[in-house]
DNA sequence: GTCTATAAATAGATAGAC
DNA sequence: GTCTATCTATTTATAGAC
């Protein structure tokens, strides 16, 4: 929510400049660069964002409100775990695919983007996802059908890192769909690798 | 293979750097930080390296041939290809805990070190790792013991993210120990996470 | 709303004294 | 082998004309 709500131009900079940070990176990305991109120079984008800093973070807020939007839908199915489960995948995956640089970036830079001042909404939207995943395990362990022997944060952090992180390999252009990723991602953490 | 093959100073600066590269990044670590680390001040690191980038080949030369010694190791022994694949997740488990900082640089700036000219060393280690995976896999299936309707790159992918990442979270001080981090890791990923 | 011009700070790297 | 001093380039950000 910067000075001009909205506009043309804004946009423009919003996604020239998420496509830099997650090919570069935020640092070595410079004000010039996401200027060029937006067909402007340095100069003019101080009309539209304070600072730097301010382009990630309208990025990052934008990005994280999306993915709990498509979160809260799936939760909101009463269906059971395992078919939550595989809607959480199935989300992250599809958000994944619709916004790869602002995935890339959130894989990225996360951290340091939660440490630094001002990154307490960012913080809480990060803590609500994970809570998410966390209560869907906790289901299925209440309702028997997952293990008791795995600790579901352990089970969390291997599911979400496997997930997320495909935004680095998965082309969406090849003969391999996200819907079968998200089958076979959902099946070898549920059913396993070995054959029955 | 710098100027002075080894010293204390040397090993000070890897060191130092390391921790600095991990924590903040290889862009925003400046060479003022990494000298003062070191208990120098910034010129004098040039009688070690010839540039900062030097440093980080350094660093990430040295972790990919310590990993793959490790690797190494494990698929010289001649058990089955589930023992085979568990022996990669506690080699990788046991890697990241001896050298958190590096596997951080790995998992955080490997795709920049690659793109950069001189970065083949790099790109043949980084191949060999991936080699070693998928050869393990290609043995399970064949042998019959692992499932062939996943692809094999995607299941190696998957696992190695959520291995790999587990720098990000694991805590070695605390009460669950590398050892049972392994076994569930590799349980879930082959026996899955629902009860039979 | 965009540009020109530039301020102010910081970066990697070098030269030479000690 | 280390430091002092500094060069050169680059960076974020600002001021003010148009």
């Amino acid at each position: 929510m910067s000075v001009p709500a909205e506009s043309v131009r804004y946009a423009a900079i919003l996604r020239g400049a998420a496509e830099l940070f997650a090919r570069k990176g935020v640092r070595s990305t410079t004000v010039r660069e996401i200027a060029e991109a937006a067909g402007v120079l340095s100069g003019s984008l101080y009309h539209y964002f304070a600072s730097k800093d301010a382009i990630v973070d309208e990025i990052m807020t934008r990005y994280l409100r999306a993915l709990l939007d498509r979160y809260r839908e799936v939760v909101a199915t009463d269906s059971d775990a395992r078919a939550r489960l595989h809607g959480l995948v199935a989300a992250s995956l599809e958000t994944a695919k619709a916004a790869p640089h602002q995935t890339l970036i959130y894989q990225n830079e996360l951290r340091r983007l939660r440490q630094r001042p001002g990154g307490e909404h960012i913080k809480a939207a990060v803590h609500e996802v994970q809570q998410t995943w966390l209560d869907v395990i906790e289901d299925g362990r209440a309702s028997g059908v997952f293990r008791r022997d795995i600790p579901p944060r352990v089970f969390y952090r291997l599911i979400r890192d496997a997930v997320w992180l495909s935004v680095k390999w998965f082309r969406p252009e090849g003969s391999y769909p996200i819907e079968q990723l998200a089958r076979d991602c959902t099946s070898v953490f549920l059913d396993g690798f070995v054959l029955n």
